[in-house]
DNA sequence: GCGACAG
DNA sequence: ATCTTGTCGC
């Protein structure tokens, strides 16, 4: 992969303000809604009912599953390790990583110019052309609608989604405690957003759950680029397998420590 | 000053 | 993110 707009690309030696300033333009270059050609419901192994049944689903002669790319990075004393994971129909078609140098410190809001830089130097080893780049960390649950995900997707110009484990702004819709498996509910934007108060901005997702007892915490998914709230919601649901997290991200945290072992 | 804050 | 074993509950 190329970066498409590299004057959207993260600066690490950018003043705080030249930074928040370049997520300003990368939010207003993103998209929010679905615009992308591959076919959402063959994301993921696709082992659900509904769309085997039939057996329209492209085997041998139907067209090619998408691909999906996870990344997902690991840390070093002063570099850092960011790994990609490419699969298609559950099954993994490529890996890349890069070990490169970092230079800031992480501050909240501005997690893309830590990461970023990393993460554009593995996905340009990256041969396969993903249908779908999913990142570990917010998209537009972002003070600036602007997270590593939706700047990610923006200087590729490739539809992205985010997922977190833990929320940076906004308030759910409801309580998200104790949900049951594939539940989900809205992310609304409060005062710490650039947005209409209350407007959706992504959703709490529960990607997995224990039957009895002990509680697992939803994941946050918001859109990155070219995809909405709604469908970055079920895309990622259909990347899980298992698992608390998609299997992208999963494989591409796994793969991501297995390179900084060696470098250990 | 206080609180809140992806990875 | 990272430092790290056991341990709770089914």
């Amino acid at each position: 992969m190329e970066p498409r707009y590299p004057q959207y690309l993260p600066d690490p030696t950018a003043t705080r303000e030249e930074m928040e300033a370049l997520q300003r333009r990368v939010a207003e270059a993103a998209t929010f809604d679905d615009a992308f050609t591959f076919d959402p419901t063959r994301v993921g192994r696709g082992d659900d009912e509904q769309t085997t049944l039939g057996g329209e689903r492209g085997g041998p002669s139907g067209p090619d599953a998408p691909v999906v790319a996870g990344v997902d990075q690991a840390f070093l004393d002063d570099a850092a390790v960011s790994a990609v994971v490419c699969l298609q129909g559950g099954e993994v078609v490529e890996r890349a990583h890069a070990v490169s140098e970092l230079s800031i410190p992480y501050i909240p809001g501005l997690l893309s110019f830590r990461e970023g830089g990393p993460i554009v130097d593995a996905l340009e080893r990256v041969q396969t052309n993903p249908d779908l780049l999913v990142f570990d960390g917010s998209g537009r649950i972002h003070y600036r609608q602007a997270g590593l995900a939706t700047h990610m997707g923006v200087v590729f110009d490739r539809p992205s989604v985010g997922v977190a484990k833990s929320l940076l702004c906004g308030r759910p819709r409801e309580s998200v405690d104790g949900r049951p498996e594939g539940w989900r509910t809205p992310i609304l934007a409060d005062s710490d957003v650039d947005v209409p108060d209350g407007r959706v901005i992504g959703y709490a997702v529960q990607s997995r759950q224990y039957e009895s007892s002990r509680k697992i915490n939803p994941l946050y998914v918001s859109p990155g680029h070219r995809v909405s709230a709604e469908t970055a919601a079920d895309l990622v649901l259909r990347c899980c397998d298992g698992y608390k997290l998609p299997e992208p991200t999963r494989l591409a945290d796994q793969y991501a420590a297995e390179v900084k072992a060696e470098y250990t």
